[in-house]
DNA sequence: GCGTATAATCTTTTT
DNA sequence: GATTATACGC
C-alpha cells in the first residue's frame, strides 16, 4: 500500500474535485487510499457535508472499509459518517424505496406497495422455488401461453431472462413496455448485421470460407424445424460466404407474441413478488430507478453534490443510469480498471467504462427525452490515470498485460496491438524484484501443488517482504491457490489434508452438496416414504457395508434406534426442527450446517412446502450447486485457496493460479436458453411451438434463432481478464499449474511449464481424517439441561480427595488429554502413570475429551443431558467409554453408572453396529470397572424423580 | 499443405 | 453449443 503521502497523480484526483471524471485506477494503485483522501478533500470544503457526497461501491465489505479509512482522514468522525451515503448501490436503492417508494409500483401499473417489511431476497435458490410457485399460477390463469411453457425447458429461465432485462433497463407497465424498453426487446439490425458481416469474411485471403458458413455446417442437425424453413444449402450458398440477405432473413421475425408472453410474466411477477412483500436485488434497482425517473421534486430534493462511484467496472446499465438520475451537478467522478471486469454474469457491462463518454452522452440524451432530468452538461469528461503500482514487482506487472493478449483456444488470433494499446502500463514502486514466474505441469496438478508449496514455504529463494520491510523465507499463509473453478479449489483442499498441509477454502461454497444436507435430504426421504435411497445413506453413515444396508433394506428390518429417531422426526412439525435434530443427532453444529438450517427454515417461512417438494427443492440445489458463504474458519498459518472472482481486490506474496486445463480455464461451451436476449439481436425464443400437419402437437427448434447464435462472435475476453486479476493478485511470486491437458493460455504466457512427477515422500500423512476407527459423537446445541452430575449422589465425592487438593483431579484429566493427542507430557505422580499406562494399552483409536449429548423426550418436552466424555476408545468393531475417576472413592460404580449411561446411549445410538460398552478407570489404583448402563426408561424414571 | 466434413468430448463465475 | 482432433479430398 502506499505511504501516507499520495504520489502525484493521487495528489491531482485528490485535489480535483469539481467537474466530471473518468479514472482509470489499475490493479494496486491504491484507489481505496485515493478515493477516501479524495471524499475527505471534498467534505472538508466549507458548506459541504458528508450528506451531500454520494460514494458508491459494490460491496459492503468494501462501504465499511471506505468509511473506516475516512474516519482516520478527514475531521469527521465514524458517529458523523455512520449515515453518510457511502453504500452499494443496492442498499441506497433500498433506502431510497423505504423512505419515499411506498407508491412506486404505480408508475409500472401495479397496485402493490412497498413498505418497511417488505424483505429482500438474498438467496437465489429460493427465489427461484418462490418463482416455480408463481409461473404454476400463472400457467393456471393463462392458457394461452401454454405453448410457450411447452418450449421452455426449465421455468427459472425466465426469471434469469427478467433479471437480466432489469438489470438493462427494461420494465413492463400495466401494458408495454416503460420509456424506450421495447426498442431494445427488437434488437439493432445494423449492430447485427456489422457482426454478421464480420462473421462471414472469408480467411486466408479469400481461399477459406467464412467462420461463419464454417459454423453453419451444422445446422439442421438434431433439429425439428418447420417446413418452411430454409434448406442448408440455401443458408450455406456455395462459395466461401453465406449469402448476405440471410442476415435480414433471419433477424426479421414476428416477434409480437414473444413479446408479449414475456410482458405478461414480467410484469405478472412483480406483482406476485409485491404482494408476498419481497424484492429481488434487481426490482430493488428497477423500482429506485422508476421512482427517481418519475418524481422529478423527490429527484431534485435527493440529488447529490458530489458522486463517486468506485469499482465502475462492475456497474450496470440500470446502476449508470441511477448515477446520472442521482447526480445533481457535474461533479461525477467514476474510478475503475476496465481489465478487472469479470462480473459479467451479474450484468456488469464492461462497456460503461471503456466506452464511457458515448454512453453518458446516449444515456443521458435518453432521460432527457421528455424532461430535464440529467440536468449537468455531459461534456467534457475529464481522464485521469493512476499508474503506480504498489503491490507488485515490475516483472509481474509486465507479465501480467500479456494475460490480456493470449489466445483463449489454438484457432483464436488477437488484435494484440490494438489491445495493447487500450493497457495503460503500471509501474512498480519497488525496484527490487526477484520474482519467480514459473509454470508447471503434471499429471497429477493436486499433487504437484502441494509439493511445490512445500519446496516454496521455508526457502529463502522465494523471499516475501514482511511487516517490517526486512525480506524473510515463506510460510504457508503466503500462498494463496487461484482456481478459475470451485470444484478444484474443493478438491484440492482434501488432497492437502490428506497429506496434513494446512489449507483453508475461502468464499461461497455447495453448501447443500456437503455432509449434512445429504443426512438431511436422507432423513426427509425416510420420512416420506422409508426411500431406499434415504435409507442406504443412513445405514452407510452409521458404518454399515453396502451389503449389510442392503440386506437391511431388503427385509425393511431397520435398526431399532433409528426407527424410534425417525419417530422422533415425524412428531416435529417444522422442517427447521427436523433439521436441527438431523445435524444434532449426528454432530453436525459447524457453519455448514447452520446455514443449511437458516436456508431451510426461510423456506418454510416463505413457501407453503410440502414435504415432497423440499426434498425437490434440496435435489435442485444439490443439482444446481448453489452456493452460499460458510465461515471457514481460516487456521492462522493456512495456504488460502479460492476462485479467482473471489479473490478480486486481495493480494497475495505469492499466487499460484492453478487447473489452467483446456475446457476449464476458459471453459467451453454453454448451453443456449430457449428464450434468449442480447443487445443486438433483442429478444429471441429459441424453440417454437407449433401443430404439424396432422395436428399433433410438436415443439420445433427456430432455423432463425439457430443461425443468429452462430453469427454472434464467441468472445473471451473476460476470460482474459479473469486471467489479468488472478496475475496481478500476486506481490512477489508467481506459479501456473496445470494437468495432462494444459489450455492454451499456460501455452501461449511468456513462460515455460516444465512437467514434473511430483514427490511428496516428504509428507508424513498423518491421515486422521481417514482413519477406519473415526467416530464422531453428537456435540450439545447449547447448554445441556443437565448435567449427569445432577443424579450422582454427593456423598460419593465427601472427603475423598485424600488431601490432594480439588485441582488434583484436573490436573490429571489435563494430563490424559494432552498424552493422547501425543504431546510430550511427563507423568509425576501414580494416577498419572497408571492413566498413561491404560492409553498405551489399547490399540486402535483413542479420542479424548468428546462432548456428548442425549435428548430424552420426557412427558410433553425434550430434556437434554449432557457432558464430555473422557476417552472413547475406538475400532472398528467397538467403542469403549472410559471415565477417569480421580477421586479415592471406590466401589461407586452405582453412582457412577448413571453418568456413564448416558454417554453408553449417545454413543449406542450413533454406532449401532459397534459393540459399546462404558466402564469407570480409577486412577489411583488403575482398576477398570466396566458398569451396566440403565436403560433409557430407567434414566427417564431417574429425572423424573428428580423433579425434572 | 490446405480446406472441408465428421466425430469425439467438454460444459463456470456470485454482489 | 463450441472446440479440437482426425479423416479425407484436392
Amino acid at each position: 500500500m502506499s505511504g501516507v503521502e499520495p504520489n502525484p497523480e493521487q495528489r491531482d484526483l485528490i485535489e480535483a474535485i469539481d467537474g466530471l471524471y473518468l479514472v482509470d485506477a489499475g490493479a494496486g494503485t491504491g484507489k481505496t487510499f485515493t478515493v477516501t483522501r479524495r471524499y475527505a478533500n471534498i467534505v472538508d470544503q466549507h458548506g459541504i457535508d458528508p450528506s451531500d457526497v454520494l460514494l458508491v461501491t459494490f460491496t459492503n465489505n468494501a462501504a465499511e472499509e471506505m468509511r473506516e479509512r475516512i474516519v482516520r482522514h478527514s475531521e469527521y468522525g465514524m458517529r458523523e459518517l455512520a449515515n453518510a451515503p457511502i453504500q452499494t448501490f443496492h442498499s441506497l436503492a433500498h433506502d431510497i424505496l423505504d423512505e419515499h417508494g411506498h407508491n412506486a409500483p404505480t408508475y409500472l401499473g401495479i397496485d402493490e406497495t412497498i413498505t418497511g417489511s417488505t424483505r429482500i431476497i438474498e438467496d437465489d435458490i429460493i427465489e427461484q422455488a418462490l418463482f416455480r410457485e408463481f409461473i404454476g399460477q400463472f400457467t393456471d390463469n393463462h392458457p394461452e401461453y401454454d405453448e410457450f411453457f411447452t418450449a421452455l425447458s426449465e421455468a427459472t429461465e425466465l426469471l434469469d431472462l427478467i433479471k437480466e432485462l432489469a438489470a438493462k433497463g427494461v420494465f413492463p407497465e400495466a401494458t408495454g413496455w416503460y420509456r424506450d424498453g421495447e426498442s431494445h426487446l427488437d434488437g439493432d439490425f445494423e449492430a447485427f448485421e456489422t457482426l454478421f458481416a464480420e462473421r462471414n469474411e472469408p480467411r486466408n485471403d479469400g481461399s477459406k470460407q467464412s467462420k461463419l458458413r464454417s459454423k453453419l455446417y451444422r445446422y439442421g442437425t438434431d433439429k425439428t424445424y418447420l417446413p418452411e424453413a430454409p434448406e442448408k444449402w440455401e443458408i450455406r450458398g456455395d462459395g466461401k460466404q453465406i449469402p448476405a440477405d440471410v442476415a435480414h432473413q433471419v433477424f426479421e421475425d414476428d416477434r409480437t407474441a414473444l413479446k408479449q408472453f414475456v410482458h405478461d410474466v414480467y410484469h405478472s411477477y412483480l406483482e406476485f413478488a409485491l404482494r408476498r412483500n419481497y424484492l429481488n436485488f434487481g426490482f430493488l434497482q428497477l423500482f429506485a430507478f422508476v421512482l427517481l425517473c418519475e418524481d422529478h421534486d423527490l429527484r431534485e430534493r435527493l440529488d447529490y453534490e458530489y458522486v463517486m462511484v468506485d469499482e465502475f467496472q462492475d456497474s450496470s446499465a440500470i446502476q449508470f443510469k441511477l448515477t446520472l438520475l442521482l447526480a445533481g451537478t457535474n461533479n461525477v467522478c467514476v474510478v475503475g480498471d476496465w481489465k478487472q471486469s469479470i462480473y459479467s454474469f451479474q450484468y456488469a457491462d464492461v462497456d460503461n467504462i471503456r466506452e464511457f463518454d458515448d454512453r453518458l452522452q446516449r444515456f443521458a440524451q435518453e432521460l432527457n427525452r421528455d424532461a430535464d432530468r440529467v440536468t449537468f452538461p455531459t461534456t467534457p469528461v475529464d481522464g485521469k490515470q493512476l499508474t503506480r503500482n504498489y503491490r507488485s514487482t515490475q516483472s509481474i506487472l509486465d507479465f501480467s498485460t500479456h494475460a490480456l493478449t493470449t489466445p483463449a483456444t489454438k484457432s483464436e488470433s488477437l488484435d494484440v496491438e490494438t489491445i495493447s494499446e487500450q493497457i495503460t502500463p503500471l509501474n512498480a514502486n519497488t525496484d527490487r524484484d526477484h520474482s519467480h514466474i514459473e509454470a508447471l505441469t503434471s499429471e497429477d496438478e493436486h499433487e504437484a501443488i502441494l509439493a511445490k508449496i512445500d519446496t516454496i514455504v521455508d526457502n529463502d529463494a522465494y523471499a516475501v517482504e514482511g511487516d517490517d520491510g526486512q525480506y524473510r523465507a515463506p510460510e504457508y499463509g503466503d500462498i494463496a491457490v487461484l482456481t478459475r473453478t470451485r470444484d478444484f479449489g474443493r478438491d484440492l483442499l482434501d488432497t492437502a489434508s490428506k497429506y496434513g498441509l494446512p489449507m483453508a477454502y475461502e468464499g461461497g461454497i455447495e453448501v447443500f452438496r456437503t455432509d449434512p444436507a445429504k443426512l438431511l435430504l436422507a432423513w426427509l426421504r425416510i420420512l416420506e416414504r422409508d426411500a431406499d435411497r434415504g435409507w442406504a445413506l443412513v445405514l452407510e453413515e452409521a458404518g454399515y457395508t453396502i451389503d449389510e444396508a442392503n440386506a437391511i433394506i431388503d427385509r425393511e428390518a431397520y435398526p431399532e434406534p433409528m426407527v424410534t429417531f425417525r419417530e422422533d422426526l415425524r412428531e416435529l412439525e417444522t422442517f427447521g426442527g427436523v433439521a436441527r435434530r438431523v445435524f444434532d443427532r449426528y454432530g453436525r453444529s459447524g457453519p455448514t450446517a447452520d446455514v443449511v438450517l437458516d436456508t431451510v427454515q426461510s423456506v418454510h417461512g416463505m413457501t407453503t412446502f410440502t414435504r415432497g417438494e423440499l426434498i425437490r427443492f434440496i435435489e435442485e440445489a444439490i443439482a444446481d450447486g448453489s452456493t452460499h458463504d460458510v465461515d471457514a474458519g481460516a487456521g492462522t498459518n493456512a495456504v488460502t485457496v479460492q476462485t479467482i472472482h473471489a479473490t478480486k481486490g486481495l493480494e497475495y506474496p505469492i499466487v499460484i493460479l492453478a487447473n489452467m486445463n483446456a475446457n476449464k480455464f476458459p471453459s467451453s461451451g454453454g448451453g443456449g436458453n430457449d428464450i434468449a436476449y442480447s443487445d443486438p439481436i433483442g429478444l429471441r425464443q429459441r424453440k417454437v411451438y407449433s401443430d404439424d400437419a396432422h395436428g399433433v402437437p410438436h415443439v420445433y427448434d427456430n432455423w432463425r434463432t439457430d443461425v443468429l447464435n452462430r453469427c454472434l462472435p464467441q468472445n473471451y475476453d473476460e476470460e482474459r481478464r479473469l486471467l489479468y486479476v488472478a496475475v496481478t493478485r500476486a506481490e512477489s511470486h508467481l506459479v501456473l499449474t496445470g494437468g495432462a491437458d494444459p489450455n492454451s493460455f499456460l501455452e501461449g504466457l511468456p513462460v515455460t511449464a516444465e512437467d514434473v512427477e511430483p514427490d511428496l515422500s516428504a509428507f508424513d500423512p498423518e491421515d486422521d481424517d481417514h482413519s477406519p476407527y473415526r467416530i464422531d459423537v453428537p456435540v450439545p446445541d447449547g447448554p445441556a439441561h443437565y448435567s449427569p452430575h445432577t443424579f450422582i449422589d454427593d456423598d460419593v465425592f465427601e472427603g475423598n480427595t485424600g488431601g490432594r487438593g480439588m485441582d488434583y483431579g484436573s490436573e490429571v484429566h489435563e494430563f490424559a488429554e494432552r498424552y493422547v493427542l501425543g504431546e510430550t507430557v511427563e507423568a509425576d505422580n501414580t494416577d498419572k502413570e497408571h492413566v498413561k499406562a491404560l492409553i498405551d494399552s489399547l490399540d486402535g483409536e483413542t479420542i479424548p475429551e468428546i462432548d456428548a449429548f442425549l435428548p430424552l423426550p420426557i412427558d410433553d418436552e425434550t430434556v437434554t443431558i449432557g457432558g464430555i466424555i473422557d476417552l472413547l476408545h475406538v475400532t472398528t468393531e467397538s467403542v469403549e467409554i472410559i471415565d477417569y475417576k480421580t477421586d479415592l472413592t471406590t466401589d461407586a460404580e452405582d453412582e457412577y453408572e448413571k453418568q456413564l449411561s448416558i454417554y453408553y446411549h449417545v454413543v449406542a445410538d450413533q454406532y449401532p453396529d459397534r459393540t459399546v460398552t462404558a466402564e469407570v478407570f480409577y486412577t489411583d489404583d488403575g482398576d477398570r470397572r466396566e458398569i451396566n448402563p440403565l436403560s433409557k426408561t430407567e434414566i427417564r424414571e431417574m429425572v423424573r424423580s428428580h423433579g425434572g
